[in-house]
DNA sequence: TTGTAGGCGTTATCAA
DNA sequence: TTGATAACGCCTACAA
């Protein structure tokens, strides 16, 4: 019998089930090669005994650990916390913990910090999060350690087994669509910084939409930010500045276009009446903003889901999406231009 | 010499340098009853090999893990990561790693999920965020099980080892201060809900401050609220309603004066010329709404450095301070009160 | 289909 | 001060 005190052991289940421990192990890992009846007897002395395998011993025996990382260096903090929520949904009833690293992309030795990261805690896989997934050097860095990872990002960076993205080109589109429909010509866009793949989706999209409607982005009518809020209002002064005046923004993301919400104030612009705008990313500033901001949510704690099951259980329904669509926060933030503006 | 392909392990050094496994051991776990030469003879090979002790093999003979845990229920993303940050400003170049967990402080099994999580993860110990961190049978449980823990709060939970805590209460009561000083003789307030330790320290901080200056608290000077920013709108909605006319109101936390911004609106009323919003927490809300809001600020990464030391290296310097001096973060939403108003 | 022997990389015990 | 030997709890290889 199992002594009292501490949990019992792959050796108490076998004792008291009177088979060896490599059939309780079988048992555990499901092989297929299993008498029926012996099956059915081990499970119920694993049932009566409440015994989990031990991840430790486990980890050890197998050189893998089963703990999935996330990997992330991003400025949006709810995004990092939705998406841990996701990764939870996940794992919740399983012996998988959830470790989190937050990384320096400028760091130069990142990819060195990483690599001692993963070869230390023997990841069984980890999750990258924008925009440091967008490093097509990390993922390498992951497939040659033998780790397994899944990208999430605005574009398809990788195949789908390592990927879970968001269609935000097209979501911009819609948007410009909605834009145009509504009224709008003369529309204005904050970029978000080069080198992230986001900022170009979105940026192409934009683009793209306008050409599609035969509408002019002229030089003044495209400022770049850094996404972050400062970084707006700068954009927004210079967007709003310009002539002839634009009647609508589209941010790169919330933060920013929260920030042009601060340009258009100091210039005594009223949002929606004599500027529309629209962000992107539905962080809770979009909502908690006056007036509250139409933006572009996408379902990031499905994904975050999708991609820590593609890591522990490929096979499973879950974990098959590999593009998830954003959708169109309607707030009132935007308006039909007003005559004569 | 080690295998090439895989991480030298403690036989290789043991080997090469010509001692014991044991001794190699000893050296790593710093004991005190090695000779010098020996000492440094092992370390030189330790060195020269770039041997790092295998954490899961570690785990399984000292039944711990060298994981920290961080258990929140906590509504604020920011203050979440931001003490993610701490916790691994902490760790960064130690063996540990953070392991995160969400849990649902209104789940009857809570206990019992927590329970099974430290056995089946033998964490190092963990890191309670308010408001579970409030829970002394949590606490309790930590003690029993022999996991170390550290609680977060705004009082005195738990002996200084367990404990770092913000002086909630004189901040809010030097906040009551500056408002009277400049002014203000009608102020209000929107409580935090009951049950949670930091609402009850704000709100004793005010009535104590309000009763030193000799100033009224009437019925409809008081509102509660849940902590979300919907609560907030709901009660300054309250607030403003009442007579006499308030000039200023506290918050007792960001998201719930942002409501109480809102309200103003709807009411037209002026920040800061008609009504002087104060808030709690310096979340970036704070610095997002316009005007940008006077709040209080914690320094909640310094606080999450110095708890995850407590746990992992209690001697050392960093571990010793348990008491966190929260700052006044002076922004726009505050202004003396307008004649006759 | 099941069991035996040995290994994963570390620490603990106890003797030398 | 050091070292041989046995845990820790699981898994793999190979044998039966």
């Amino acid at each position: 019998m199992p002594k009292s005190g501490s949990a019992p052991t792959i050796n108490d289940v076998a004792r008291i089930a009177g088979v060896s421990k490599k059939t309780v192990s079988r048992v555990i890992n499901r092989s297929p090669l299993l008498k029926e009846a012996t099956l059915q007897k081990v499970q119920k002395v694993i049932a009566e005994l409440g015994y989990t395998p031990n991840p430790q011993a486990r980890a050890l025996a197998l050189r893998r650990n089963f703990l999935l990382g996330l990997l992330h260096d991003n400025p949006n903090a709810q995004t990092v916390l939705n998406f841990q929520e996701g990764v939870l949904d996940a794992i919740r009833d399983t012996e998988f913990a959830l470790v989190v690293r937050p990384v320096d992309r400028h760091s130069p030795d990142m990819l060195e910090d990483i690599r001692s990261f993963l070869e230390l805690q023997r990841l069984y896989g980890v999750l990258l999060l924008p925009p440091i997934s967008e490093n097509d050097e990390l993922a390498k860095l992951c497939r040659d350690m033998g780790c397994g990872y899944v990208r999430m990002g605005s574009a398809a960076l990788d195949e789908a087994e390592h990927l879970v993205q968001s269609n935000d080109r097209e979501m911009v589109e819609s948007v410009i669509d909605y834009l145009v429909e509504i009224g709008h010509r003369r529309i204005g866009i904050i970029e978000g910084p080069s080198g992230f793949r986001s900022a170009d989706e979105r940026r192409v999209g934009f683009m793209a939409a306008m050409k599609r409607h035969g509408l002019e982005v002229p030089e003044g009518a495209s400022a770049q930010g850094s996404y972050r809020f400062n970084s707006g209002i700068e954009a927004a002064t210079r967007l709003l500045a310009g002539e002839p005046k634009i009647t609508a923004i589209f941010a790169s993301n919330d933060e920013m276009a929260a920030g042009a919400y601060h340009a258009a104030r100091e210039r005594g612009l009223k949002v929606p009446e004599q500027l529309s705008i629209v962000g992107f990313d539905n962080s809770p500033i979009a909502a908690h903003i006056w007036p509250p901001m139409t933006t572009v949510g996408w379902p990031i704690r499905e994904m975050a889901k999708s991609a820590a099951l593609k890591l522990i259980d490929p096979g499973s329904e879950g974990a098959l999406p590999s593009t998830f669509p954003a959708r169109l926060v309607t707030r009132d933030s935007v308006a039909p231009p007003t005559e004569g503006s």
